[in-house]
DNA sequence: TGTCACGCTCTCCTTTTGGTAAGTACAAAT
DNA sequence: ATTTGTACTTACCAAAAGGAGAGCGTGACA
């Protein structure tokens, strides 16, 4: 019988390298670029940094760097004045991005669910009286 | 006709709401309690701190108690002594876990590419010498 | 009497994250 | 000569993450 979910990792080590890479890979800022990219194609720079509005440019620079380190976008150097560079997702990036897919769904789907636990949490404990 | 992948946000305070819950899910320590959970049911605060191994207490408690507050996990308490505290998924909780189910995946099935791909970033630029 | 177990909670400390602001290179426009 | 625009890079600083370890309450057990 397998697990009904997960496919069971049967060696340790990979289990520890999916961790890393889970770790790595489900941060806030990739996934952003990683919708954003999805959606749009190729960007370039500050398209990018416009699109998700509240990213400072270094940590677009950093998370770009990482995707780009990891496989997940290709980043073409145009050699003209001003510097123009484009981003777009490799064929793992985007597998990535359709992974991502379900996780996207489930936030729009159960955001109101989210919010009314979050209410109930946070009211004064109703202890009957 | 439906956008291809993520379901297009028209709402951008949805998209904002979205994007917040996805920060805050998309956590490392939560991913690993959900899949734990999910393969295991229910599971007293120990057991959950030995499977995953490498978690301190203080960053065990914080992630249950904001899986609690979302919705994602119930906490029951047995009032003997020494404490007995069990927490399991919410149907919420459970749906979020299958949501991950296709990162885990692509997290297994891509590995390998991403090692290959940072083996190539890394490596001293081969400048056709 | 003393120890142990459990599930925290608290304090102290280091590491990481991430924002701001300034600097850089250079051609075209003014 | 100065400004403009792009895509960074660097230095500096504040806040948050997160680990280590001590303390707590208490009943069973030695």
């Amino acid at each position: 019988m397998a697990a009904p979910h997960p496919p069971a990792d049967v060696d340790p080590r990979v289990e520890a390298l999916v961790h890393d890479l889970i770790g790595r890979v489900a941060d806030k800022w990739t996934m952003l670029v990683l919708e954003i990219l999805e959606e749009r194609g190729e960007l370039r720079f500050t398209e990018l940094s416009r699109s998700i509005g509240t990213i400072s440019q270094k940590m677009l620079t950093q998370t770009l760097r990482h995707m780009e380190r990891d496989g997940l976008v290709i980043r073409t150097v145009h050699p003209v004045v001003p510097p123009k560079v484009e981003y777009r997702l490799t064929a793992l990036g985007q597998s990535l991005g359709a992974a991502f897919c379900g996780v996207w769904i489930w936030a729009e789907q159960n955001l109101a669910a989210v919010e009314a636990a979050r209410g109930t949490f946070d009211r004064p404990a109703p202890s009957g009286g």
